[in-house]
DNA sequence: TATGGCTGCCC
DNA sequence: ATTCTGC
DNA sequence: GCAGAATGGGCAGCCATA
C-alpha cells in the first residue's frame, strides 16, 4: 500500500485545538480518562503557528502546558524542548550534526524524486519543510506506522545527535525517512524545520518561559486528576491577572537565566510551584548561566541620555571570546562560552594559571571575562581572527600556538554567594579584591568612571588605537545588578561603527542575489556585492549581505534587478564558487555598505595578489546603509582601495 | 591518507 | 554579529 | 523596548569520498 503524507489543510484533522476560545484542559483534551496519556507530536507545535501575534501564540501554546501538568511530565519536557527546538541544555554540547544538504537528500530519497528538484522547489517556496508536507513519501508499507508523538520524535532527534563515527549520516538519514513516514497533517514541514534548526513559529524561549508561568499560575500543578482549580486567577481584574502572572514569570525567567537546564527546572516547577523554585534552582559554578549582553549605542549622546543622572563606568570592549569563568569549591574550573558552551577542555591555558591569579579568600567563584588572543613576543593583543584559530576540543597546553590573556571585568558569585542582585560597584570591588593582575595573562578590563563627553570620546579613540572594538558602558549603582530577566541587555557597547558618518564605508557594485527564505520568500534575502579593480578591469567579490534593509528596500531592489538578469557570469566577474549566487546579476548599481573590520578571506577577491596571492579581502559584519544612484559600477571602491582601507586603518585581520 | 564539503559555533 | 518589524 | 527572525565572515571538527 502507499503510504501517503499529504494533507494540505490543518482543518478537520481533529476536534482537538487548545487555542479555541473556551477550551477546557479536562473536558477537551486529546485524551480520555482511563487511557494511557500520550502527547501526539502535532498537538505540541502545528497549531501555534496558526496564531498570529506573539501574544495569541502564548496564549495558544499555554494550554498545551495545562494539558501536560495534569498529564506527564516527560511529555512536558519533550513538548518545551522541541518548541524551543534544542535537545537539552548547551553546556552539554549535544548537536544534530544535520543541516540543509543532508536533509535535502533525506527528503529527496524519502520521496523519490531527484534532488535538484528538492533544491529547486526549497528555493522557490523559501522553506524545505513545505516541501517535504507536500510531496509523498514513495515508502511502501505493509503496516500505516504509529502516528508520531512528541515524546517519539524527541528521541529520535536525540538519537540522530548521539550518531557519530562511520556511515553515521546515512544511519541519521534512514532516521530522518523513518520519521517521513510516520507523519500526518502538517507534521513534516515542523520535522525538517526542527532538524534544520529554524523553526520560525514565532514563539521561542522568552515566549515558552511565558506560557509556562501562566499555565502553573492558573492551574497549580500537584492537584490531582480532575483537578480542583483550572483557572485560579478566576475572578482577578484583567489587570491584575496580568500583573500577577508577569510577576510570577519574572521568577521563572530569573531562575532559568541562572539554571539555564530544563531538564532540572521543569520537575521542580511541577513538584515545588512556581514560588519555591528560587529555592531549589540557584545560581551554581558548574553550571553557565546567561550572559549580560549589551545594546549597540550611536554616540556618546545617546549613552548621556539613556543613563541620565546615574553614575557609570566605561570598559575597553575587547575583541575576544566571551569566557564564564567558574571555580568550583573542589577546586574544579570550568569555562563556559557566551552560549552557554562547555569550552573548559578548550582552555587548558587559563585553567593552569588560575591558581596563581585568585587570591587565597577565594574557594569558588564565577567570574565574567574576554579571552583575547596575545602575542607574547610583542606583548601585545591579537585580532580576533587569530583567536579562531586556535584548537576547540580536547586541548593539550603544551601544543597551544596562540596565547591568550583573560581580560575580567565582573563577578557573579563569590564563596557560596551569588552576587547578581549586587550592584556592579560592589560585585567589581570583589572582582579586584578576590583576584591580581599578571600581565599577559589576566588583566583587569581597562576603565574609567567618567561622565565627561569629551573625555569618554578620547578613551573611545585609545581603545580602538589598544586593538579593541570600543567601549562598554555600564551603570554602577542604579539598575546595575546581573539579572538577566528583568533586563538581559542592560549595557551599552559603543563602537565607531555606529557613529553616522564614522567607520568605514565601501562602495559596492551589486552582481548576484540570493533567494531569500521564510519571510523573505519571494525576494532576494542576499546580495553578492563587489569592488571594482581597475587594473585588470574586474569586479572582484567583497563579501554577501543580508542585514540593513528595510522591507521596502528588498521589494525596491528585487523589481529594479529582475531587469538585470544574468545568464551567466560575466567574463570579468572574479568569484568563489562557493560564493556563487542563485541569480547572476548585471553590474549597474552601487551600494553604500558599512562594516566593523576587514578580514583575510579564502573565498572572497577583492586586492587579490595585493595583499596575499591566494587570499582576498572581506569585510567583518556587513551592512546595507543605501542606493549609490551617483555612482557608475567603475566608480565602486577598487580592489587598492579596499587594500589600502585594510592597512592604512590597521585593520586588523589583514 | 589526503581532501573537500557540511555543520556548528564564535564573532 | 547587525538590523528590521510588530506589538 | 522586547522578542523574534532575517541575514553576514570564518574557523575547527567531523564525515564521506577520492
Amino acid at each position: 500500500m502507499l503510504y501517503v503524507t499529504a494533507v494540505k489543510s490543518t482543518s478537520g484533522q481533529t476536534d482537538y485545538d487548545p487555542s479555541r476560545s473556551g477550551y477546557h484542559p479536562v473536558d477537551h483534551a486529546c485524551w480520555k480518562q482511563g487511557q494511557k496519556y500520550v502527547k501526539p507530536y502535532y498537538t505540541c507545535i502545528t497549531h501555534i503557528s496558526c496564531h498570529t501575534s506573539d501574544r495569541k501564540k502564548i496564549d495558544g501554546w499555554f494550554p498545551v502546558v495545562v494539558e501536560l501538568i495534569l498529564h506527564t511530565s516527560y511529555d512536558l519536557l519533550c513538548c518545551v524542548y522541541l518548541c524551543l527546538n534544542q535537545l537539552g541544555p548547551a553546556y552539554l554540547g549535544m548537536e544534530l550534526g544535520v543541516g540543509e544538504t543532508v536533509l535535502m537528500k533525506a527528503v529527496a530519497q524519502a520521496t523519490g524524486r531527484q534532488l535538484d528538484k528538492i533544491k529547486a522547489e526549497a528555493q522557490e517556496k523559501g522553506d524545505l519543510g513545505l516541501v517535504a508536507e507536500s510531496s509523498r513519501s514513495n515508502q511502501r508499507m505493509m503496516f500505516q506506522p504509529a502516528s508520531l508523538t512528541a515524546g517519539g520524535v524527541f528521541r529520535k532527534l536525540k538519537e540522530i545527535a548521539s550518531m557519530s563515527g562511520n556511515s553515521a549520516m546515512n544511519k541519521k538519514i534512514d532516521i530522518i525517512k523513518g520519521l517521513f513516514v510516520a507523519c500526518r497533517f502538517s507534521e513534516a514541514r515542523y520535522i525538517v524545520r526542527s532538524l534544520a534548526g529554524k523553526l520560525r513559529i514565532g514563539l521561542a524561549e522568552q515566549s515558552i518561559l511565558s506560557a509556562l508561568s501562566q499555565a502553573v499560575c492558573l492551574t497549580p500543578p500537584g492537584q490531582g486528576f480532575p483537578p480542583a482549580v483550572i483557572d485560579a486567577g478566576k475572578g482577578m481584574s484583567a489587570e491584575s491577572r496580568r500583573a500577577w502572572i508577569e510577576e510570577k514569570s519574572l521568577i521563572l525567567k530569573q531562575t532559568y537565566c541562572e539554571m539555564p537546564n530544563y531538564d532540572v527546572l521543569i520537575p521542580v516547577l511541577l513538584k515545588e510551584g512556581i514560588d519555591q523554585l528560587p529555592n531549589h534552582c540557584k545560581l551554581t559554578p558548574g553550571v553557565p548561566l546567561r550572559p549580560m549582553l549589551a545594546h549597540p549605542t550611536k554616540g556618546v549622546g545617546e549613552v548621556m541620555k539613556k543613563f541620565d543622572e546615574a553614575a557609570f563606568t566605561c570598559e575597553y570592549k575587547y575583541d575576544g571570546e566571551r569566557a564564564q569563568i567558574h571555580i568550583l569549591e573542589s577546586g574544579e574550573v570550568r569555562i563556559f562560552s557566551r552560549n552557554q558552551e562547555d569550552n573548559t577542555s578548550k582552555y587548558p591555558d587559563i585553567i593552569s594559571r588560575i591558581p596563581k591569579v585568585k587570591k587565597d579568600s577565594v574557594v569558588s567563584c564565577v567570574l565574567d571575562s574576554e579571552a583575547v588572543a596575545w602575542d607574547r613576543e610583542k606583548k601585545q593583543i591579537q585580532p580576533f581572527q587569530v583567536l579562531t584559530t586556535r584548537k576547540r576540543k580536547d586541548v593539550d597546553a603544551s601544543e597551544i600556538k596562540v596565547q591568550v590573556c583573560v581580560y575580567a571585568f565582573d563577578l557573579l558569585y563569590l564563596n557560596g554567594e551569588s552576587l547578581v542582585r549586587q550592584p556592579l560597584c560592589r560585585r567589581r570591588a570583589l572582582l579586584k579584591e578576590s583576584f591580581s593582575e599578571v600581565e599577559g595573562e589576566f588583566l583587569f578590563a581597562r576603565s574609567i568612571d567618567s561622565d565627561n563627553t569629551d573625555t569618554i570620546a578620547e578613551f573611545l579613540e585609545q581603545s580602538v588605537r589598544d586593538s579593541c572594538e570600543g567601549l562598554m558602558v555600564k551603570t554602577l549603582e542604579k539598575d546595575a545588578t546581573y539579572e538577566i530577566a528583568k533586563r538581559s541587555h542592560n549595557w551599552l557597547k559603543l563602537k565607531k561603527d555606529y557613529l553616522e558618518g564614522v567607520g568605514d564605508t565601501v562602495d559596492l557594485c551589486v552582481i548576484g542575489a540570493y533567494l531569500g527564505k521564510g519571510k523573505r520568500t519571494g525576494t532576494y534575502g542576499g546580495f553578492l556585492l563587489a569592488c571594482y579593480d581597475d587594473e585588470n578591469e574586474e569586479f572582484q567579490s567583497v563579501c554577501k549581505i543580508g542585514t540593513g534593509f528595510k522591507d521596502e528596500d528588498l521589494e525596491q531592489h528585487y523589481k529594479f534587478l529582475k531587469d538585470h538578469i544574468l545568464p551567466k557570469p560575466r567574463a570579468y566577474y572574479r568569484v568563489d564558487q562557493s560564493a556563487e549566487p542563485d541569480v547572476w546579476l548585471d553590474a549597474v548599481q552601487v551600494w553604500e555598505v558599512k562594516c566593523a573590520d576587514l578580514s583575510l578571506s579564502p573565498v572572497y577577491k577583492a586586492a587579490m595578489g595585493l595583499v596575499d596571492p591566494e587570499k582576498g579581502i572581506s569585510l567583518r559584519f556587513p551592512r546595507f546603509l543605501r542606493i549609490r544612484d551617483d555612482k557608475k559600477p567603475e566608480d565602486a571602491t577598487t580592489g587598492a582601495q579596499v587594500y589600502a582601507l585594510s592597512y592604512t586603518t590597521k585593520k586588523q585581520g589583514v
